[in-house]
DNA sequence: CATCATGTTCGCATATTTGAGAACATGCGT
DNA sequence: ACGCATGTTCTCAAATATGCGAACATGATG
């Protein structure tokens, strides 16, 4: 990636990724520290500003609206269906993975 | 710019794949939708074989009926809501575990 | 200060999922 | 054949998520 001539894209996500972060040492710093968090609400923040887009840039790419977005990115929104997760991992070129995993994996708040 | 050269193959199953989804991020989008709704409907079923519960005793846990569970155990069921998977894992004594991975990630073809 | 981009919250209409009960099919053991 | 457990499908009401626009707060920039 460090050739002086880019490689030409039509990948939108992409172009925006560079053009939100490049030079911008400040917004990977950001990132760094909400990779930490785990739900899915940050899951999606996260995965949102890696990929470099708006609230309203990727509600267009889902083809919805910035405040859908916002409510699905809020922390204590508990709403969340399967059908907008794919639709979001689809927007930004991810697939969903569910598992199950036994609760008494000491992961847990003991 | 096509490939004039393909790689050869005998397998009937690829070929239908590939002239069904080439080029067509729809369908290749739908079909990820349907795998992942196989794969949590059959998870759903399996960890409850494995409890040995029947559909009404997993109702009964979750707080449901029988046919809310055969539902959701069905194969082409797109309506899974996080909440659901959640209460079910609860009842199964399972956590759930999200993950977006990249889609890049060598889809094995089915 | 003025303007713009961004994130956020609110309200309400629409769409979708869930809750529940009934009915039916199948298999299994008596 | 019968009874019974199990899974399945159907229909409806109720609960919940989504769609969408508006308005507001904040920070960056001209």
């Amino acid at each position: 990636m460090s050739k002086t001539k880019r490689t030409p894209t039509s990948d939108a996500v992409a172009i925006l990724h560079r053009r939100y972060y490049e030079g911008r040492p400040e917004r990977l710093a950001a990132l760094e520290e909400a990779r930490a968090n785990d739900n899915v609400a940050r899951k999606i923040t996260t995965l949102r500003l890696q990929t470099g887009l708006t609230q309203r840039q990727l509600a267009k790419l889902v083809g919805t609206t910035a405040s859908v977005i916002c409510r699905l990115e809020s922390a204590d929104y508990e709403g969340h269906s399967l059908a907008m997760l794919q639709r979001i991992a689809d927007a930004l070129k991810q697939r969903i993975e569910i598992r199950f995993v036994p609760a008494s994996k000491r992961l847990q708040h003991v």
